[in-house]
DNA sequence: TAAAAATACTCCATAGGTATTTTAT
DNA sequence: ATAAAATACCTATGGAGTATTTTTA
């Protein structure tokens, strides 16, 4: 599990499909979709429901995956800007 | 910046050296010395002050990262956790 | 039948290992 | 002199793109 893959998986869900996630964080379609992939078979468990025209469901595990996601993205996100401010600080 | 980065960064702090940082992740020293200065370059800023024979200081951005890196963790280890149930309980 | 996702394939970047050198005490 | 980190070098893995096929509402 690594962060990239977890923003792409809140990119789906945020934005409802894989297409739009992908223009969202500058990657193309297939590149989410093996992603999360990947990350489905690491955990051993199905987070999204795959179907087209109506996309971006989750499986009771996705939800729980989505609510930890974002926190370590927010997380994350905090840590970048302020290291940013330490950078200026010099 | 990657949960593996993070991982490391975490794992030399609290070893206190890259050599035993490595041995608990089960990677290699060069490898952890590697990881972190991508890191540090990707930041913009030293987060470790290295000085051989007596290693593991922090600079005042490596404290600040350090504080939200283990939170990242705690909170990947509890949705892996979680996840790790949810598979189960099928 | 038309949208969205999955697959096939290819290529390149890079993460990681072994071996070695450098550094500071 | 010695313990620890950095560097050099090489290889293999996999991440990402383009093109295409499959799926199901």
């Amino acid at each position: 599990m690594e962060l990239m893959q977890l923003e792409m998986f809140v990119a789906v869900v945020e934005e409802g499909g894989f297409q739009k996630a992908a223009d969202r964080i500058f990657r193309t379609q297939p590149a989410v979709s093996l992603a999360l992939s990947k990350l489905e078979q690491e955990v051993g468990i199905p987070l999204l429901k795959r179907e087209p025209k109506r996309s971006g469901g989750l499986t009771p595990a996705g939800e729980k995956l989505f609510k930890h996601a974002t926190r370590i993205i927010a997380l994350r996100d905090e840590a970048l800007s302020l290291l940013k401010r330490e950078k200026l600080r010099r």
